[in-house]
DNA sequence: TACAATTACTTAAACGTTTAAGTGGAGTAA
DNA sequence: TTACTCCACTTAAACGTTTAAGTAATTGTA
């Protein structure tokens, strides 16, 4: 035989006052006058019977599930999620970190294809969104229909009337490849993942292209890689730029796993790190911390990036800022030095 | 204004049927007989008015969420989840795409202080719950209490009545060490995380002594290290082990984030690997295949772990073996190498 | 021809909350 | 004394489903 549930019922039966008398103590409303006696008795008789609300009755009546999705890249559709990058690890336990200190609960999910994601989130009325990274193009579009608040980590749909949270990507960017340049390095590579439009890449892309422009320094594309956001493409990468005939003697990579690879890359074809080709990564992940060299870096604060996206998601107030920018550091270790016969 | 929301009301207008019958139609229940043109009348209004269904209402009245628990190791409660380990996040993302399968959605969570867990389950209606990884002692009894199926992964709770998802460790580890044996290895260390009574660490560290009284090798407390899951940890430790008088010659580590670090510790101190010490991994996550050199490992497959565990959550059927040992695999690459001067 | 079975529905209660509106009684003001 | 305001509650509808039980029409069987 299944327990029954304890309800609020059996509370107002156990108290001797009314299931409305109930609700008010246990939801603590200010707006009513409630006697210490009552509040006592009531509060007496969860502990006794072990009462525990249902979400489900409160949702159904409230609409409002005090739940928020977040939507997590894959690899593929389907497929794992981005986790090899320790970033969207971090960012997703602070996510839900600060969510459950609002009383939410975080549900997770990858990339869907059409709009399905949409219809879990109708479904289950989850409170909030938060989508991180980019996704394909329609995704967004399909976003917009809905009544649901959105908030972005890490996409830049400017045209489009979302919340969101981001660095700056560009400026970041910027400041990396002047450090390298500040080191006598003019032959400078980026490397990254897929460039797309929206995406914090092509941001960083631009970042990149402006230290150059400052320094007066052509831009080859020769020098400019892209491929996936993994430690897989920054090895192959680091084997294929040591075989280059002008090889680049710096190399500014979007994502420190990236760099990683470039490192191992590299260090397979006999290359030394600085001393032949100085990298720059980009998180500051735990990752960089142990590359042998040691990572220099553009740190950002993953923690806080994961509750202002919750402030932002949660906050009704819309006179606040609805584009949140987080500042960036720049972090020196090993994987940087002066050009080799530098000034 | 609000829009109000398409319900099932809407949809019997529409389709001038009861509303009971739309439920019918949309649950494609077989126990009952509509007319084919009804289903299609029922159909068209659902498409024409974007019907989406409150699966708040549907968890009230069924007492079913079609949610499941996830929760995640931390390194701290209230701190970051264990995503630096890619392990979990590997493990994370089967278990999200095999849910997703089966019409459920993964609610992640990290270790909780007392039973607080349990109250988001009940609040919740939670479907089930996963456990992954070792938590604290009273959780477990705590969870006793609950009529939420549970589904432990890798954990040795055998005196508890769980369901549970594990793989072959002590005979994995013992496999593991006895790799290093047959390179001629005797001077063998073990090096992992904390060891608890009733986690998957301990039972490795059963079959690591296994393998050594095997081969009538003596046991010597100095070669025993635990510490944290960390690649800090591991280049600490392999910083250490380098200084050590009587150093081993080869290590056996209980996951792949500890012998990436100890790579990186010995390799600091001028050894090389395997030439001066070899060393054995486990999880085969895409940290052994970065290693330089590429770390000798044991192989789960953990996709297929995140499968079982919903399928045996999700499993009334109890003549199933309710305790699912999964195989594993010994992938050679370069981190292991027969002993100097051996045999 | 009578009645049982089948088909294709409808009715209405139930799930566990929230909350607007209502109800007495006590205290206070005129 | 009457009228009004507080106080401390209670009543009952509503949220959007599911489902047991009921019904009316049609078909099948003896």
């Amino acid at each position: 035989m299944q327990k029954r549930r304890i309800n609020m019922k059996d509370i107002a039966k156990e108290a001797n006052v009314s299931v409305a008398t109930v609700s008010y103590v246990i939801n603590k409303r200010k707006d009513q006058t409630i006697a210490a006696t009552t509040i006592k008795r009531v509060e007496d008789a969860v502990k006794k019977l072990g009462y525990v609300p249902n979400l489900a009755a409160k949702a159904l009546v409230a609409n409002k599930s005090y739940l928020i999705g977040v939507v997590i890249p894959q690899t593929e559709p389907g497929k794992e999620f981005m986790f090899s990058n320790p970033f969207y690890g971090e960012l997703l336990s602070s996510i839900e970190f600060n969510a459950r200190e609002k009383g939410y609960h975080v549900l997770i999910s990858g990339t869907n294809v059409d709009q399905s994601y949409l219809e879990i989130a109708n479904k289950r009325s989850l409170d909030g969104i938060i989508i991180v990274g980019i996704h394909p193009d329609n995704y967004y579009e399909n976003l917009i229909t809905t009544s649901i608040p959105v908030v972005l980590i890490d996409s830049y749909c400017n045209n489009l009337p979302f919340k969101s949270i981001s660095i700056k990507d560009r400026e970041s960017a910027r400041i990396a490849t002047k450090h390298l340049i500040d080191k006598g390095h003019r032959k400078i590579a980026f490397a990254s993942g897929v460039i797309t439009d929206n995406g914090v890449t092509y941001e960083r892309y631009l970042g990149y292209l402006d230290a150059l422009k400052e320094a007066n320094i052509e831009i080859k594309k020769q020098y400019i890689y892209s491929g996936t956001v993994s430690q897989d493409y920054g090895k192959e990468l680091g084997i294929k730029i040591a075989k280059q005939k002008d090889r680049p003697t710096a190399i500014f990579s979007t994502a420190d796993i990236i760099a990683f690879g470039l490192i191992n890359g590299l260090k397979k074809s006999n290359l030394n790190i600085p001393e032949d080709i100085s990298i720059i990564g980009f998180d500051d992940t735990w990752i960089a911390r142990d590359c042998d060299p040691q990572l220099t870096t553009i740190k950002q604060d993953v923690f806080k990036k994961g509750e202002k996206a919750i402030e932002l998601l949660l906050n009704e107030k819309s006179e606040e800022n609805q584009n949140i920018v987080l500042d960036i550091e720049l972090i020196e270790r090993e994987s940087v030095s002066k050009i080799k016969g530098g000034v």
